[in-house]
RNA sequence: GCCAAGGUGGCAGAGUCCGGCCGAACGCAGCGGCCUGCAGAGCCGCCCACCGCCGGUUCAAAUCCGGCCCUUGGCUCCA
């Protein structure tokens, strides 16, 4: 079966077909900078993240561009907030640099670049000139303006009508626009006061002088590019004028995403992108997480309380275009999920490392559990990226490791031994399939070569005296007090094993 | 009001495009058993679903068609 993708424009699943077979041209909607990422941006590019994976994992050479929007009046409102910085271009890199190292901890490959609007203005002053030019974009007060009656596609692809659609922009553009709907390419002047002042956090007053944004010089006077525009000449630049993938959030559908159609089509006369994805939000108890509500989990908490595997593990256990619930459960069963996995994929290595492993020895049933496994996760992530079942996929690997482990047990010796070719196949399908969701086994398994575990190795050996007198209560103390420490510990046959709290 | 997505067990979440293998996956929670000094982990087994409601098509529907109800998102900044 070959890749399928749930494509907004059309509203149907279709095969995946890049207009080069070998190369993938993938743009991301990123940020603007101007609050700190949080989970719900997670969720997108994790899901993209994986996407990426998945395509490079079926051969392809993808090409990740995704921008960072860093000129904006949300930013310039939060000048001189914090430490943030000074100017919209400190604030913008206060917020970069941490998204940056946020995308870090998520473990996300890194896209081929991550341009700025701020960088990009002469390509967007190309861009409304050409639509100028061409009679789709007027200019009005020394601002600019889309003319939607002139592009007759518009509303594809949220499926609207143009008289339906009221307005858009501020309510002091709508005296020099043509039509409601029209949307601003560039605006003149400097930001608004009005919009600093919407835009500032709640106890945050500029008084009489509000910071002002960046300006630049264009053919219209002094003015900062318009919010849509930027997409499509940064996509433009370095991805050429039709892209396979666009993805980006379920609430940039319009009118973002249906402005950026609108202005790239009608400049090129070429399809925009052929295929649009749209990540689903997270669910709050009633409504979604969002910067503008206030009631979002920042990804730096996140990871500090979770880790990246068990964060990973959460955000890809729905489809990137399913909805997905927000709550300390869900969160929970992901990190059981998550554990599962580890666990044995510890086991597998320790004892595939140890010479019990045989050279003989076969489970037909394990490699066939393997073999079922991988096929079963190619299906799903073939199937619109299925994430949710491609984490089932791996599971019943770990079920056949274990099942495998506990069939031979402590007979390792005797007859049969382990099956050293079935489990390196399970160790490593775990590593390959595992990355592709961007989970990482720590490599090495139980009684490392840190100190902590130098420390817990002793007071394990302690314990193990007390058993042997037969003094369990002192031995289930010191278990406890491990345990509080995240430490787990587990009596086998051949002794006592554990495992430290991840990221130690 | 308009546009879009969705309503599946106690929770979460696949399956719906391509009707039958769905008496509904995977996981969590719950219950038994094995193992264990105990616990955990693991293994084996079990419990819980008339698949939002009503009607239709069909030999056969969670899956197709029609109507209705409800939820969420978009229509203002938003992944």
């Amino acid at each position: 079966m070959t890749l399928h993708v749930t494509n907004t424009l059309t509203g149907e699943k279709e095969p995946f077909e890049p207009q080069d077979p070998e190369n993938v041209l993938l743009y991301y909607c990123g940020l603007t900078v101007s609050d700190p990422p949080h989970l719900g941006h997670a969720r997108s590019w994790v899901h993209v993240d994986v996407m990426h994976r998945w395509l490079e994992h079926l051969g392809y050479d993808v090409r990740h561009v995704e921008n960072f929007t860093d000129v904006n009046e949300k930013i310039v409102a939060r000048i001189g907030e914090d430490d943030l910085g000074e100017s919209e271009s400190e604030v913008a890199e206060t917020y970069i640099q941490r998204t940056i190292d946020d995308m870090r901890s998520l473990n996300l490959l890194r896209a081929e670049v991550y341009p700025r609007v701020s960088e990009h203005v002469p390509e967007v002053i190309d861009l409304v000139e050409t639509l100028i030019e061409k009679g789709y974009a007027y200019e009005s007060n020394g601002s600019v303006y889309f003319d939607v009656t002139r592009f007759e596609e518009y509303g594809k692809l949220s499926n609207q009508e143009l008289d339906e659609i009221e307005s858009q922009g501020d309510p002091d553009e709508r005296t020099e626009k043509r039509h409601p709907a029209d949307f601003a390419l560039w605006k003149a002047d400097g930001v608004d006061p009005d919009a600093i002042d919407e835009h500032s956090h709640e106890g945050v007053d500029h008084g009489d002088t509000p910071p002002e944004g960046l300006t630049w010089d264009s053919p219209w006077g002094e003015g900062r590019p318009g919010w849509h525009i930027e997409c499509s000449a940064m996509s433009m630049t370095h991805l050429g004028e039709t892209l396979d993938l666009h993805v980006g959030g379920r609430d940039l559908v319009f009118p973002h995403h249906e402005n950026e159609i609108a202005q790239s089509e009608a400049a090129t006369d070429q399809q925009f992108a052929n295929y649009w994805l749209h990540c689903e939000l997270f669910q709050m108890d009633d409504e979604k997480m969002s910067s503008s509500l206030g009631n979002f989990v920042t990804v730096d908490e996140a990871i500090d309380r979770w880790g990246t595997n068990v964060m990973r593990t959460f955000l890809t256990a729905g489809s990137y275009n399913s909805k997905q619930l927000y709550a300390n459960e869900t969160i929970a069963e992901a990190q059981e999920r998550w554990d599962q996995l580890e666990r044995a994929y510890e086991a597998a290595v320790d004892v595939l490392d140890s010479p019990q492993a045989s050279a003989k020895a076969t489970d037909e049933s394990l490699r066939d559990e393997i073999d079922s496994a991988r096929e079963a996760f190619a299906t799903a992530m073939n199937d619109d990226f299925n994430t949710r079942e491609a984490q089932s996929a791996l599971l019943s690997v770990a079920t056949a490791i274990n099942r495998h482990l506990e069939a031979i047990g402590g007979d390792a010796d005797g007859e049969g031994g382990y099956d050293y070719r079935g489990l390196r196949r399970a160790v490593e399908t775990l590593e390959e399939l595992g990355g592709v969701l961007g989970l990482s086994f720590r490599g090495e398994t139980t009684g490392t070569a840190t100190l902590a575990g130098d420390v817990v190795e002793l007071v394990l050996d302690v314990r193990e005296a007390e058993r042997d007198v037969g003094n369990y209560e002192r031995a289930d103390e010191l278990r406890d007090e491990l345990e509080a420490l995240g430490i787990e510990v587990q009596d086998t046959d051949e002794g006592a094993t554990y495992r430290l709290p991840s990221g130690e």
